[in-house]
DNA sequence: TATGTTATATAGACCAGTCGTCATAAAAAG
DNA sequence: CTTTTTATGACGACTGGTCTATATAACATA
């Protein structure tokens, strides 16, 4: 027992695999959509086994596509989160936003932007379960932004309607600009967002 | 050569046929994607026998996107058109551009949005020639709409900045709206723009 | 009206690639 | 050593887009 080196994770490899499988699509279906990318694709990306995909997606592709979601739910969420203790005031809490959006679409060719709306295009009518899980995700997302822009000192309701109309600039944003191949619609949304929460909203 | 009945038609139908198919493929594109759709589907959607499509779109499945990018562009800019000339303010004017969407969406029961956004985020990245006809696409519509709003008294780099900022916060909003089977992403994104609008913008 | 010639339209074969399944193999646990 | 968990890749049923060869319609000339 001493001497044999039983590898403490327990089933972390586990974990680890569909962990790293979960960011592989993450990556492949933002650059290309969710039907261009076949089960294979995916697991000659990742150096694993085609049939490793149906032991931790039962399901098969849209159980991935839900976990694509989830992760990106996440990883965006905590984005936000930074962005917004890391900002003085509402203005350079947007700016900051869409900073982190310019640094990925720059980062990457223009060939990633958001990574759920590919599946909200391509899914949310056909497959209820992951519409349902996108939903949430922007909902918990808008959330996050909404409860940043009350610290600054906006009305909880002006808040929600304001994360909401900033989300579909920055979602329309990103798709002009992955076709254009330019940060200018970005840069346009970043500005005029910020003159509008400046100005102030009248509550409807 | 008098009394022979050269039927009147000369090429008609072959402008029929293609037309008849791009509409189609525009349709089911819309709802379920580029690549989702399959040329079998297009062809039994219209009663066309499949061999039919390499002789109207010799190139094949990418000719027929790139026709539904010019189809969608001629339809939106009639609308944006009529819609222009139809309204009596800058405000009623954007108005009535949401609330074509709007109708678009309840009426496809949530599953048509942008016609070229699926294409947008499905083919940008992969297929050089069909990213050109999307931005031109994007370009004329964000043209008409300046034009318009120039015509209602704005000056015209800042009409352009306006169309395009408003262009980006309608597609983000038709993508949030799909997802969640509600218009409100569509009524917020109306009502900040025309407060935007309102307050004015000072130039960059 | 007949015939020749071009334009339009159709049918189906083709192979590569799709997703998902399953009978196993390896590893871990008991 | 047995049992349970984790992992694997070959296989099948099927569909994908593409293309070549053929048929139909339209027109021109006589």
């Amino acid at each position: 027992m001493s001497t044999k080196q039983t590898t403490p994770r327990r089933k972390r490899k586990g974990e680890t695999t569909k962990s790293k499988l979960t960011a592989i699509a993450m990556d492949l279906f933002q650059r290309k959509g969710f039907v261009a990318v076949g089960l294979n694709e995916l697991c000659q990306a990742g150096d694993l086994p085609k049939g490793s995909i149906y032991y931790h997606f039962p399901k098969g592709k849209n159980d991935i596509a839900i976990a694509v979601v989830n992760r990106a739910k996440n990883e965006i969420g905590k984005a936000i989160l930074q962005a917004g203790a890391a900002a003085d005031s509402k203005e350079a809490f947007i700016a900051a936003l869409v900073q982190g959006f310019a640094q990925s679409l720059i980062q990457s060719e223009f060939e990633k932007g958001c990574p759920v709306s590919t599946l909200a295009l391509e899914l949310s009518a056909q497959e209820a379960e992951i519409a349902a899980a996108i939903s949430d995700c922007y909902a918990y997302w808008q959330g996050l932004v909404a409860e940043r822009l009350v610290r600054f000192g906006e009305q909880p309701e002006v808040a929600a309607q304001l994360a909401q109309f900033s989300f579909c600039a920055l979602e329309g944003a990103l798709i002009l600009a992955r076709t254009q191949k330019s940060l200018h619609p970005l840069e346009q949304v970043q500005q005029h967002l910020i003159q509008h929460l400046s100005f102030g909203v009248k509550d409807a």
